[in-house]
DNA sequence: TATTGTTATACTCTATAACTATA
DNA sequence: TATAGTTATAGAGTATAACAATA
């Protein structure tokens, strides 16, 4: 691991004294660096397509399973996306705030909420579709049908069986 | 895509009229879904891990690129990691209040700061090496080398050439 | 006792804008 | 004009702790 020119310095692109080039040698195994790395230029692309719509990865998810699954609870949506129950609260609110989701009591069990989506939701989230569709034909394009499969089935096994909540 | 039950209600585990069980199907063939749900997994394991030395993956990731390059300014670093300087500015700030990174002043660039490690920041970039291989090997170990191979190359390939900042 | 929602609190990352010093 | 650092500010996600209502 950890091959390159570790101690070297990186070769400066100009004359100056300070370098420009960074050696990440010492990163190239890490797997979770790769991982990191593929996110970070996936959420910039994200961001830049939701700009206008001002929705983030995290919200776009949960109107997306709150439509697929209308009535489902804070803490199911939660627990499935891996996040904290806390988390999702303020999540919520948000939506909450902007009219794009409404909260109403379970009728079966009053300690539970049912979420659904507003008429102004599914409007959002339609509009979601589309701009979601154009922006991940930008990277799907760069495999075949075939890796895209492999890249998957790759994903899915790391995240199987991650209850850590 | 989106197969599945979409418009049915997910089965409950038990006999109450709430869902537990969140259809997923339509978030399915999302390539930045399972992206984002790896990234959750492994931060996870990442946090339990670091719990003691309180460090975040950006953290150790800046370490260990000034470890490698030596002086290399904050820019350069940001531009590698894909963040934004003010953010990267925050990121040091923390770490130079722990004591663990310092900025000395370029000789030949006065606009410039280099980044060094302290020699407490060796000392816990050392210790985390050792506990970032063994939460490493936990999904490492999912995969032949020739699937981690592949693997890192897909998400090579969705983060080539993003100079997006 | 355990679960769900809720509130309060705090930290990290992110990002924009504007300013200073320097190139 | 452009670049590097800096500061201020704000929003979003994350997490812990504690409480109330309910199961």
């Amino acid at each position: 691991m950890a091959v390159g020119n570790r101690g070297e310095k990186a070769q400066r692109q100009d004359g100056a004294d300070d370098m420009r080039r960074i050696d990440t040698s010492s990163l190239e195994d890490i797997l979770g660096f790769h991982l990191r790395m593929a996110n970070v230029a996936l959420y910039h692309d994200f961001s830049r397509a939701m700009e206008d719509l001002g929705l983030t990865q995290k919200q776009v998810a949960v109107l997306e399973l709150i439509a697929q699954n209308e009535g489902a609870s804070q803490i199911d949506i939660a627990a499935t996306l891996g996040m904290d129950r806390a988390t999702m609260m303020s999540l919520v609110n948000r939506l909450e705030d902007r009219n794009l989701v409404a909260r109403r009591p379970s009728p079966v069990d009053r300690r539970r909420q049912q979420l659904i989506l507003t008429g102004e939701g599914q409007e959002i989230l339609a509009a979601c579709r589309d701009l979601i569709a154009a922006h991940e034909r930008k990277f799907t394009g760069r495999f075949s049908k075939e890796e895209l499969k492999t890249f998957v089935g790759f994903l899915k096994r790391v995240y199987a069986g991650d209850s850590s909540g």
